[in-house]
DNA sequence: TCTCGGCCAATTGTTGACAACCTTATTGTG
DNA sequence: CACAATAAGGTTGTCAACAATTGGCCGAGA
């Protein structure tokens, strides 16, 4: 629904290039800090290396990509200190747009917004424990939320920007095996703040909820020990 | 400071141009809506169309263009209500910056805004009228805060993507005639409680002052009413 | 006079080739 | 044997020409 993303089918080559590598970079398929060839991408997508390289630099204007003159582009790589920051911005970015879907949503999309809960409980007690599912439920739940905020400026930077960053690194720490069932009841308060149209608990809430993950991410991380690999990573 | 912007003078061509546009569009010397022409701007710039369109493309991942396949590409031109929501999302975003930087800034930091205000105050004292001053200063100000919040990412945000849109839009309503004074005021206290460590006053502080701020734009708006030339601006 | 259709000019999109630069492997020397 | 200078290879940066699409212009018809 982020008018910016997967828009019409391609309407020229270097738009398609976008989108495929945007999609492909976000979804983890190109590992962050990986060198993309620009040789190599324009045989794989069967197109020149003009159109190529203005969808590579219109990812590098997103921050997804960082070049070096003369010397090629890699996939960002998020520091842990980084990502910890981005878990903070969320938190005060996501708080607003909570307090405003509270204020702003219709009656049907909170409706929507419950509908949309109650699915990913049925698959979520499906699958068990393929948290990947949870992961990327929970990131429909704050999409749509996002959206219910109708502030298009807050929510194309929120599901423009920081939201393709966050699924970059969703699937590094996603079998913590308590936090689905945790995170499910969070989600839970935060639509009945919502539809009881009080905002100022519905933020406080989403900011506990992300905070929450963060703290998550933060003991799994002091673990694990090896998130970034700034220099041992695979040349190809 | 920021190192995504002006760093060095132009490592090639395209980044070059990238750098010239950027700086072009955010100062106002291409107004918003202007349509930008490939041909005009090669030969303008001396270089050829390539490099120059990889420029555009890296402004259109910015959101600082706004490209339509085939017809071409014009500077961003926010709308009254993005103008406003993007405050609104400043309000969020500053308030906690402001809130990090009373945590996190040095003594030598805190000593260094402090001169600042007053370098700025004294400027205006000379200039009176010239709100323009008031307006850079006013930003300089802001900027030192985020960066003391020692956030980088927050400070990437703020400063590379939400500034160049507050900037384009800074000249339209300088005149008003005691806010440059209730500014200064707004500074110190906000100052003050950075130095006293003080992150909740600050950060609500913060928040007050960038809520009156955008008061100060929507009182302007209802006086103007036309501030987006969504379909009556000129060709060139 | 207004509307619809096709033509033409101009601009954008794309390509392949050339030049400049960095990286890496090789070789010679301490 | 280790290290540094050098040369080869490959990748990135740039260019000019070609193709495709849009938008406006003009005229025919109602």
């Amino acid at each position: 629904m982020a008018e910016t993303d997967h828009a019409l089918p391609a309407a020229t080559l270097s738009d398609g290039a976008f989108q495929r590598l945007q999609t492909a970079i976000v979804k983890g398929e190109i590992p962050p800090g990986t060198r993309i060839s620009e040789q190599f991408l324009s045989t794989t997508f069967g197109i020149s290396r003009g159109p190529l390289r203005e969808a590579i630099r219109r990812l590098e204007g997103r921050r997804l990509v960082v070049r070096v003159p003369h010397a090629g582009v890699r996939v960002v790589s998020l520091s842990y200190e980084e990502l910890i920051e981005l878990y903070h911005v969320r938190e005060a970015l996501e708080g607003m747009a909570c307090r405003l879907a509270a204020q702003n949503m219709t009656a049907e999309e909170i409706a929507n917004l419950r509908d949309v809960l109650a699915t990913h409980e049925r698959h979520s007690g499906l699958k068990a424990n393929e948290s990947y599912y949870q992961q990327e439920g929970d990131l429909d739940i704050h999409f749509v939320i996002i959206q219910g905020s109708k502030n298009r400026t807050l929510s194309d930077m929120l599901c423009g920007d920081l939201y393709h960053l966050v699924r970059m690194y969703r699937y590094k720490f996603s079998s913590t095996p308590k936090r689905p069932q945790q995170a499910f009841a969070e989600h839970h308060r935060i639509i009945e703040a919502i539809a009881d149209r009080d905002g100022e608990l519905a933020e406080m809430l989403m900011r506990r909820h992300i905070s929450a993950s963060r703290r998550n991410i933060e003991r799994r991380m002091l673990e694990q020990r090896d998130l970034t690999t700034s220099s041992g990573g695979s040349t190809q």
